[in-house]
DNA sequence: ATTATTAGTGAATAATTATTCAGAGATCTA
DNA sequence: TAGATCTCTGAATAATTATTCACTAATAAT
């Protein structure tokens, strides 16, 4: 008999603090009950559910998509972005856009921001950066040396020095060619004391922001200006590779692949980049969908960047599995 | 272009602070801003609509109704009870089954209570108030004299007594008629040393608890004991009487009618109710709604206990005024 | 009936959230 | 371009809310 009392009760607490805005300490004095007791019928309310609050995304976001990818990919954040349609430069733009945003609102002051430098993903980054007059950032270290020619390489080395100014950092610059034409000659490079000086920085970048990398022939032959011969990749393909990060090669299963390229290439290890603190990927495309799956299960990014096409296609393929 | 990115990033916030239940520093200290903007983006998340809050009151409460009788009439609360059809037993038991419980959860440690005894429906509450052991009020003051016959009389004082015993409270009673047979005899009742003294108590009373009597004769005479009579009723009609408290009477404006019935009277006056911290109205029933809405706009009355059916009409009938 | 367990209360306090404040940019104005 | 105004931020703090505690009373179990 007396729940309906009660009930009611609890209703108008819920209605005078959720409706009319009212301090709990203002109710209980109105209906001459203690504050802890509001409290308690508050608490009451939404487990009777008299109370509902509903989260309602706005047009454009996708929280139950991210949702997805967190549960599914053990990620500590994941970004959807919105975007026209599925092609590569769109998808980069948008993804751009959002990781500027992200990094502005988020640096910390006297983070060591990591870059792995050429993805143009990354680029697209840097050209949306509003820049931070006050250092927040204390270094922008290069992880990755330049890949290819000598314009690339300078290409590269200014996106670096740019984040840095625009985060208000000193740049640690990388110039080495991110790969070496032999064992020796890496050791030769990295025996360089400028070298040498932003390596041992690795192990302190506390935000490294990395691109993932398919290693479709054609893609990765373009992109790295012939760095690595057909017959190269081939052995990567052959040891189960389907993708990099910073030319560091894992399996579908995201898995490391260790590979003779690897005593070449100079820059930062998967290794390294798993003691980072936040490691943010940006990548998107409907050619790299299966390097970022595999790029998720290596366990080293805590943060991904990526599209809504991209990400739908993620969760599809990893459910029919 | 930004404006989207944002929206993400609050939607994601209510997300985990509404969905998730997470603690606003857990998720400041997660995405790596201040608790502070945390707190602004829920802010603005609310005003954004990006949650939204609803009470949903239960079934058989009547929260919008209440609402309207509030802002109608001004009152402090309302509360409608549900019940199952328009006629007077029944709607007498919802409404003290309501009453006992309100007093209970409401009576203040120390409250000095005023009872006007002879209402059916605060006998129904008496009935149903559970006893509270550690004595909250401090007295139980009978605002009115009992009605009638002898036997009305006891009946009366006796409610008085079993509120008090209820309430842990000392009893104080009036033992007099409610009307005197004259200005003169209700002089000498009035001036019995303990009659004195109750009514010395009237304004210290922090806690009111009335009935509303519509004056339709046939109902004045039943439940009066025919101490008024036809011609004295006629007097109070022709000075436009439509509602009464404590057989005091009001206009249809909630304007105090004076009559030569006043002086017979032996209780507590409009005016010194309106002293008084809480005045708890109950009543309901088809015939007593003009007598209601009339007592409501005295302004005397903090709450109003009454029935859905009633409710209703209250307003209804306010509406097309 | 009598004890044990559970449920509920308000006061005090701990935890959490909102706001104020001071400073840094951004934006607008002339 | 400098100045004025407005906006945004995090740290500190004020305000508010949730929980603990000590206790009462209700209910169940023996």
């Amino acid at each position: 008999m007396s729940r309906l009392n009660e009930l009611r009760m609890i209703s108008r607490v819920a209605q005078m603090y959720y409706s009319e805005n009212l301090r709990q300490t203002t109710i209980a004095a109105h209906l001459r009950i203690s504050q802890a007791s509001v409290s308690r019928m508050l608490k009451r309310a939404q487990e009777e559910e008299i109370v509902r609050t509903t989260v309602v995304p706005p047009l454009g976001t996708f929280v139950d998509l991210e949702a997805q990818l967190r549960s599914t990919f053990s990620l500590a954040e994941a970004i959807i972005v919105e975007c026209s349609d599925d092609h590569d430069g769109e998808i980069m733009s948008r993804i751009g856009e959002a990781a500027a945003h992200l990094l502005e609102v988020t640096l910390q002051t006297g983070d060591i921001i990591g870059v792995s430098s050429w993805s143009e993903t990354i680029l697209k980054m840097v050209n949306n950066i509003h820049p931070m007059k006050n250092g927040k950032a204390r270094y922008v270290v290069q992880t990755m040396g330049g890949i290819g020619d000598p314009t690339v390489q300078t290409h590269a080395n200014q996106l670096t020095t740019r984040l840095a100014r625009l985060t208000g950092a000193e740049a640690h610059l990388l110039n080495t060619p991110g790969v070496a034409q032999s064992r020796e000659a890496k050791l030769v490079l990295v025996g360089d004391n400028f070298v040498r000086e932003t390596i041992n920085l690795f192990d302190k970048i506390s935000l490294a922001i990395v691109g993932i990398g398919s290693i479709e022939p054609s893609r990765m032959l373009t992109r790295s200006g012939n760095i690595f011969s057909s017959r190269e990749l081939l052995e990567v393909k052959e040891a189960g590779g389907v993708g990099e990060i910073s030319l560091r090669f894992f399996n579908s299963d995201g898995v490391i692949v260790k590979t003779s390229l690897d005593e070449r290439v100079i820059g930062m290890t998967l290794k390294e980049h798993s003691h980072v603190d936040r490691v943010i990927a940006l990548a998107g495309g409907k050619y790299k969908t299966d390097a970022i799956r595999a790029a998720l299960k290596t366990g080293i990014i805590d943060l991904l960047i990526t599209d809504k096409f991209t990400a739908g296609r993620l969760i599809e393929t990893s459910l029919s599995k």
